[in-house]
DNA sequence: TCTATTTCAGTTTTT
DNA sequence: CTGAAATAGA
């Protein structure tokens, strides 16, 4: 049934599209697979067959749920239908989010079904981990042996391959696997008791509720009569077996690229995408292989990385721009001429081509570390740029600090915030008081907060203890009544004020304007947030802030972004695109990562990263390498990246930057090859201006006198001041750069003689 | 109990 | 180099 009344401007767009796009947009009922290669058109395709669903086949938005890979694509993809649909037709009832957020809501709506409330707090990894520590402890397994983080991450294992506790404790036969069995079925009993889950919990359990609850599960199934799913490469057993549980009438629609598969370590199965049509033999199948995004050149280099993979189903993308500049390959002496040669190269490219703006270019790399570099360079040269995914905002301390009183606020049996928020400030409570808290909440049954307010299980505590724990819990109550009815930036200014935050930062240390803006920014965040936006589980206001914080994804974050060079990891480039890209750190053991040289999938799963990178660039790309690379303060040499080497030779253009080729002659012109670095640490310190050894390894020192400005040096008899101890003289100096001791007899005797490492003591010398 | 200092281990990618 | 854990001292 077409509607007469559809915008002309929608139907126009359907006219656009090529042929391929168009047959995936009007398809009809039953299961879809659109192979879409990178930069085909896909979420063109995806917002335009949602579109088309509603106009043109009558379904309502309400009826329709569409599962993206971040938050920010999913609100994306809500503007341009509301753009595409006419106002009457587009209500709010579209469930459109990421499958953590869409099994929030899943899980809000029956809580009480999995053993929660609807203001089931969510763990993040942090938090988590901070259970599964504890639970350890109880159990006695020995931090040493197994460290929480193994144990977390095989938990996190099973649960993405739904593999619960009990068939875990079966299948369990090595020695880690045993101790994670036992803290897996503890972690699960925790959580409920706590009336909190994990991001993994937030696919795990809506299976079970709705493989548990035939009505439930009819219920959801009736309701959605089309499913779409985009990233269909990158799901997981768990995000798998919900799609199938939801059902979708058989309306289900998969987007995705098996060649863009970078999430296997996060439990992605390839068999998801490559068994679809096994799945739903009646699946119609539609490949998207031309490409809009970047020019001939580039897509040249991506499709010669690409061949490289024996895993994929073979597509070639096909260019629909011209061919463009040819990609160019730099070779730089360390990350530092790097970084440097990187932003020279982007200013000369912006005077050359005014137009282009500063948030048209990416610089990506395989690890957060490297960015370092870069933002130092950028400093340098006082570019702006905007880091995604290192620190996200939620995890800087002082936002921590006050989220846990939030946390506490909404849900009073959560353990782990009442933990955190009872040390912020101080209260005079340690790790022995804390102990008998939770001893006493444990035989009560009670969650701390519950415990600290009951002054008859307090008993055996000492007073100023039991006067400590009943204020905080008198402080939790004042605030929680206020939440009822207070906005949560209101409620976020008065629990400053009763903690006298601003107080205790300023005695935590010297960043507090910094961390106090940090402060102002949560507030005013929490200012613009509302209820519950699907409006049908009756969320507070808290609740749904809550949520929104911990779920928010690191591309998430460019969506405020001023006009700034772009710097993330590869893997939050994914689904991006920009007019200039630069890939850093092609070096053999960084990309690809040392690890997947003997694992031929995890190769693969590299190139495919490798491949997304390339396919961002719309324009110009560049990929560059160093020749040694500062790692953990270790000067290690490179070579190199083999993805890098076996690209052919026409296809790149290489250059080298200033420094590689002035000490370049120095450097090779005998072996021609780098000199490993030996067992043969630097000493510590160089006078400016002592002769410089030419060899390959030395010749190639980015600054001579860095390291000596690192640490101050000290002779014996010097007098230094320390901000504790007071002033003294030194007696004696071991060691050398970061690791160098003094021995200083400080004039108070009650101090006396003091061994201190010099780059933390903090010394100063001593006016005399 | 809390802080300051030292030691030690780790280090890929993220919802 | 970084952050967490251990330890010493007030």
């Amino acid at each position: 049934m077409v509607l007469t009344t559809a915008p002309a401007r929608a139907t126009a767009l359907v006219e656009s599209l090529n042929p391929a796009q168009r047959e995936a947009v009007q398809h009809g009922d039953g299961p879809l697979l659109v192979l879409a290669g990178a930069g085909s058109g896909k979420t063109r395709v995806l917002t335009l067959r949602i579109a088309q669903l509603v106009r043109e086949r009558a379904v309502a938005p309400d009826r329709i749920l569409a599962v993206t890979f971040t938050n920010k694509a999913a609100g994306e993809m809500r503007d341009r239908l509301a753009r595409l649909l006419p106002e009457a037709t587009w209500g709010r009832g579209m469930w459109v989010g990421t499958f953590h957020s869409v099994g929030a809501r899943l899980l809000r709506a029956n809580a009480a079904l999995v053993g929660r409330t609807p203001s089931f707090t969510i763990y993040d990894e942090e938090d988590t981990l901070g259970v599964v520590k504890r639970i350890m402890e109880s159990r006695g397994i020995a931090p040493r042996e197994w460290t929480p983080k193994a144990i977390q991450g095989a938990i996190s294992d099973a649960m993405n391959a739904l593999v619960g506790p009990d068939e875990y404790a079966r299948l369990a036969h090595d020695p880690l696997s045993r101790a994670a069995a036992a803290v897996y079925g503890d972690l699960e009993r925790v959580l409920r008791a706590q009336n909190a889950v994990t991001f993994d919990a937030l696919l795990t359990l809506p299976v079970q509720l709705l493989t548990e609850h035939p009505d439930r599960r009819a219920a959801y199934q009736s309701r959605f009569q089309s499913l779409l799913v985009d990233e269909y490469q990158d799901t997981n057993r768990a995000q798998y077996a919900l799609v199938k549980l939801l059902g979708g009438h058989g309306n289900i629609t998969v987007v995705g690229d098996d060649d863009q598969v970078v999430y296997q370590w996060r439990g992605a199965d390839i068999r998801n995408i490559l068994d679809f049509t096994r799945d739903f033999p009646q699946a119609a199948v539609v490949r998207l292989e031309e490409n809009y995004r970047s020019t001939g050149r580039i897509l040249d280099l991506a499709n010669a990385v690409i061949v490289h993979n024996t895993q994929r189903m073979g597509k070639t993308l096909r260019p629909t721009k011209q061919a463009g500049e040819t990609p160019t390959a730099v070779r730089a002496l360390d990350e530092r001429d790097e970084a440097g040669w990187v932003t020279d190269e982007l200013l000369a490219r912006r005077r050359a081509r005014p137009d282009l703006a500063l948030r048209d270019i990416a610089i990506l790399y395989r690890t957060n570390a490297q960015s370092r570099a870069f933002e130092e360079a950028m400093r340098r040269q006082a570019i702006p740029y905007r880091l995604i995914g290192a620190t996200r905002f939620y995890d800087r301390r002082e936002i921590r600090d006050l989220m846990s009183y939030l946390k506490l606020i909404a849900n009073p049996a959560d353990d782990e915030a009442f933990r955190r928020a009872i040390t912020v400030p101080r209260r005079g409570l340690g790790e022995a008081a804390l102990g008998q808290l939770a001893a006493a909440a444990a035989a009560a049954q009670l969650p701390l907060l519950a415990a600290a307010g009951r002054a008859d299980l307090l008993e055996p505590l000492r007073p100023a203890v039991r006067a400590a724990l009943a204020e905080f819990a008198g402080l939790v109550a004042r605030l929680r009544a206020q939440a009822a009815e207070a906005g949560v930036d209101e409620l976020l200014r008065s629990l400053v004020e009763s903690i006298r935050y601003g107080d205790y930062l300023r005695a935590e240390g010297p960043d507090a304007a910094d961390r106090l803006d940090n402060v102002r920014e949560l507030i005013t965040s929490a200012a613009e947030v509302v209820a519950d936006e699907g409006g049908e589980v009756g969320l507070t206001p808290l609740d749904h802030f809550l949520q929104r914080t911990t779920l928010v994804t690191a591309a998430d974050q460019l969506e405020a972004s001023a006009d700034a060079v772009v710097m993330m990891t590869l893997h939050n480039a994914k689904g991006l695109e920009f007019p200039v890209v630069f890939i850093a750190g092609l070096e053999d053991g960084l990309f690809p990562l040392a690890r997947a040289y003997d694992d031929p999938a995890m190769l693969e799963e590299e190139r495919r990263l490798f491949y997304v990178g390339i396919t961002r660039a719309e324009e110009k790309l560049y990929l560059s390498y160093a020749e040694q690379r500062r790692r953990n303060g270790e000067l290690l040499p490179g070579k190199e990246s083999s993805f890098l080497a076996a690209i052919p030779a026409g296809l790149l253009e290489r250059r080298e930057t200033v420094r590689v080729r002035t000490s370049g002659r120095l450097a090779f012109n005998d072996a021609g090859r780098w000199a490993p670095p030996g067992g043969d640490r630097r000493p510590a310190a160089r006078r400016p201006g002592t002769p410089v050894f030419l060899g390959a390894h030395w010749g190639a020192d980015p600054e001579p006198a860095d390291l000596s400005q690192d640490v101050p040096a000290y002779v014996t008899g010097e007098r230094v001041r320390h901000r504790t101890f007071g002033t003294g003289t030194i007696a004696d100096v071991t060691g050398a750069g970061r690791d160098a001791k003094v021995k200083i007899d400080f004039e108070d005797a009650a101090v006396g003689r003091k061994t201190l490492v010099i780059a933390q003591a903090g010394l100063q010398r001593a006016i005399e």
